[in-house]
DNA sequence: TCCATATTTCCAAGATTATCAAAATGTTCC
DNA sequence: GGAACATTTTGATAATCTTGGAAATATGGA
């Protein structure tokens, strides 16, 4: 992973409402949720919330795939795994074990 | 750790300059190096290399020593453990063991 | 104390991000 | 094709973050 990948997906993450948002696919797995969905379980208007979805989508976090008529998000652990790899190799010790 | 001090700490590294500073401190390791050091390596004036520090230090990422005349910062490892710790924990499948 | 050096704070641009109503787009079902 | 629903894009505004010069503060040594 890239340093620039690595600033989009912590970005991504470094907000509240899309922590939760996140962290609410985490918890619901292969499942997922929809848009609308996310919306009214968070309170969170519509285009803000498809908003905070493009900006998880384009770090790699979440996958979508069309369900019916509606999109269903769900969490991507790929991508998340390949960023705690890189905040394991970059951003800590690497002999000491200190992290 | 609160999902507010994860989002502060993500948000410390959510920044390209900032991400290559912690970068750097994890290499040095607990040696550190001084904002003027990291400042002419880094070829980041004195003022915003405070301001990136300040930020990192908030987010409980990075420690601080006087030595001499200069102040010293180095890496915190145990900060850094704390975020991968909240990452594994909140942001990973739990059961299935997918990150 | 005074000077040289190191770092931080202040402050004012400039740049980026977040919010959300309204309009546009896409999808299913009849 | 058209109605009904779901989601995204547009666009405008507000809020937040980044940058760096200039001034202020802190430290150690002569």
């Amino acid at each position: 992973m890239e340093t620039k990948d690595a600033v989009g997906a912590l970005s991504a993450l470094a907000q509240e409402s899309r922590l939760d948002i996140f962290r609410l696919l985490v918890r619901r797995g292969p499942l997922g949720l929809s848009p609308g969905e996310l919306s009214e379980v968070m309170e969170i208007p519509p285009a803000t919330m498809s908003f905070h979805l493009k900006e998880l989508s384009r770090a790699g976090l979440v996958t979508s795939r069309r369900e019916g008529r509606s999109i269903i998000y769900s969490a991507d652990f790929e991508g998340m795994r390949t960023l705690i790899d890189f905040l394991l190799e970059n951003c800590c010790s690497e002999n000491g074990g200190t992290c």
